[in-house]
DNA sequence: GATTGGCACTCAGTCAGTGCGAGTGCTAAC
DNA sequence: GTTAGCACTCGCACTGACTGAGTGCCAATC
């Protein structure tokens, strides 16, 4: 069994590690730190982390660096989330105390994030489930072309250009326009998209496919879900920790454009709701991410739609202030968006 | 004076250089070239060559490999713009055929352009100035939340979240949609701000300072120009051509994250309007990008917007394909987009 | 005058050999 | 359980010799 001290031991080499990219020895460890022991005791310590795969020596005599497990363990155990630094909280108001609609705000959030970190930021799209449709508007914009606007509850605008197969007079239009925000206004997305499939056009029988086709367009928009959509910032970042990838960094660069992959990690780490997730090294091989580690929080938008956010480094990374910066900024956010 | 072999000399020790990343000598030229003469000859062209510096060598003794200012004469005066293959075609018409909104589009259009360049790709969105307002929508979205929606007649959609200072019943906001619509309506965005900047309610008195509020986001909503917006993509691209830079590509990732920078770029590179516009290593010196090249050429969205997009690489490029595949997506962009 | 063959020279890259030092593992003593 | 001592390992930095691609120049040739 490994003793409180071993535990603290890993802790040291974790943060030595993490510090200075060097494999950390017993020597360096009892210089730097006041165990109250000797290296040689240290070195027994050691050789029982060693044992249970918590560290590990890159060749046989050199210093250990800390495994997969062992930085789980340092998270799960060790790690003090450690609170912001007042120009950390500071750099948080700045950068998001302006209002600003959506786009911006999640842009402004995702580069803030890659600064506090250092690290890549991912901020996925709130979802548009518990949305309401707040308004739909009809634009001609030109004899056979229409821009369909959907606007939900919480302030969220989908648009869609229609081809027509016909000219639609103005005054037809806005009886359109006032049958489907009739059917559809103040309604959950759900039943907004059930209530528009079943549509029927009350007047001219030769238009109900033309509504049929708007209808259909709506749906649709309220079917684009945006939450399949994230932004990314601070790419940079990875290579100017590319010394901490064994290999190359282009394929942790393909998967992060591939956004496919990054969003079904998000998903496969929604457990902890308001906590931190944190998937470590391997644990993320299955998506072509063995080299690194992605720490996540949910947040909240408006109307209880949920969202994550987070960052993607090497699997050295300074656990506890990153932890610290992704909770912090996924509260804020939560607190921005929520006020809708 | 450079004689006309001199200058073929030229063009296949950069076709070489590019393909390789070697430096090329004399001999490999005479053997994969059939220039009919030896590799004494070629050596003579090359000292020219080099004297009017247009190649330079890496080390006393080793092949020699273009300058800037090579590459320059080779862009203006030497390269084929090379047909796209047919799958390259392919690619774009399968790429871009479905029909989309405006992100939707310029996202696919950009990591298209990364595909077929290999490099990093940009687009940068296409500006609102020659639109003309069709339509404004104002949703309540609580008391004192009203969601302003800008439609304009290319078919874009701006919007944004106004906190009112007092409550407005719904008729009163019937009333000012329709004195905002009647005010701006079918006039260019320019003629639209004026005409908002001296709006007078001519009801109640108090409801003035809303009013002004409203129209003051609206003037704010058209002026929130697009064109300072870009998309990029192929972001790991430069990673993998890595070996081309002297020094770090991280500066290089930097300035790419500026976007400011890129934007104040493509606005120098405006000269060229449809054909593509190069530039090429130190040229890019002011912009901390002294060691890329970036091709790129105009495309008009509807309306006669127009804005720019391109690729951005290191020196050592395949400039004749790139420079054919930014062409490509540029004229097809405008084809898609031109057609509103 | 342009072209060619010949030849000496340069220099980056590679590879093996060497010495250094940080760090371990083990053992015996405390 | 802790400590000191010591032999051993192995990565790393340095050195020096060697190789080969490639040049520059000159005299001969077309």
């Amino acid at each position: 069994m490994v003793s409180d001290r071993s535990l603290e031991v890993l802790r040291v080499i974790v943060q030595d590690y993490v510090a200075s990219r060097e494999p950390v020895g017993s020597k360096s460890i009892v210089e730097r730190h006041s165990f109250g022991v000797s290296a040689a005791t240290i070195r027994n310590d050691m050789a029982l982390l060693e044992e249970e795969e918590l560290i590990a020596a890159p060749h046989t005599s050199s210093g250990r660096i800390p495994t997969d497990k062992g930085y789980r363990v340092f998270v799960d155990h060790l790690a003090d989330l450690r609170p912001l630094s007042p120009a950390q909280r500071q750099a948080i108001e700045t950068f998001l105390g302006q209002s600003a609609d959506l786009d911006e705000v999640l842009a402004r959030s995702v580069r803030l994030l890659s600064q506090l970190t250092h690290q890549v930021a991912l901020v996925q799209y709130p979802s548009l489930s518990r949305a309401t449709v707040r308004h739909i508007e009809l634009v001609p914009l030109s004899d056979t072309r229409l821009l369909s606007v959907l606007i939900t509850d919480s302030g969220r605008v989908e648009q869609r250009v229609i081809e027509l197969p016909r000219f639609v007079d103005e005054q037809t239009l806005t009886e359109m326009r006032a049958r489907l925000n009739a059917a559809v206004g103040g309604r959950s997305m759900v039943e907004a998209a059930a209530s528009l499939r079943t549509l029927i056009w009350s007047g001219s029988h030769e238009l109900q496919p033309v509504i049929d086709l708007i209808a259909s367009t709506l749906v649709d928009q309220i079917g684009a879900n945006r939450h399949d959509k994230l932004v990314m910032a601070g790419a940079a970042n990875l290579v100017r920790t590319e010394e901490d990838f064994t290999g190359s960094v282009s394929p942790v660069l393909d998967a992060i454009e591939e956004q496919v992959v990054l969003l079904r990690l998000f998903g496969e780490m929604a457990t902890d709701l308001h906590g931190v997730a944190v998937s470590i090294g391997r644990e993320n091989a299955p998506f072509g991410l063995s080299e690194t580690s992605v720490l996540t929080s949910g947040y909240t938008a408006s109307g209880g739609d949920l969202a994550r956010l987070g960052v993607l480094g090497p699997t050295r990374m300074d656990y506890s202030n990153n932890m610290a910066a992704v909770r912090a900024v996924a509260r804020y956010l939560s607190r921005l968006l929520g006020e809708n």
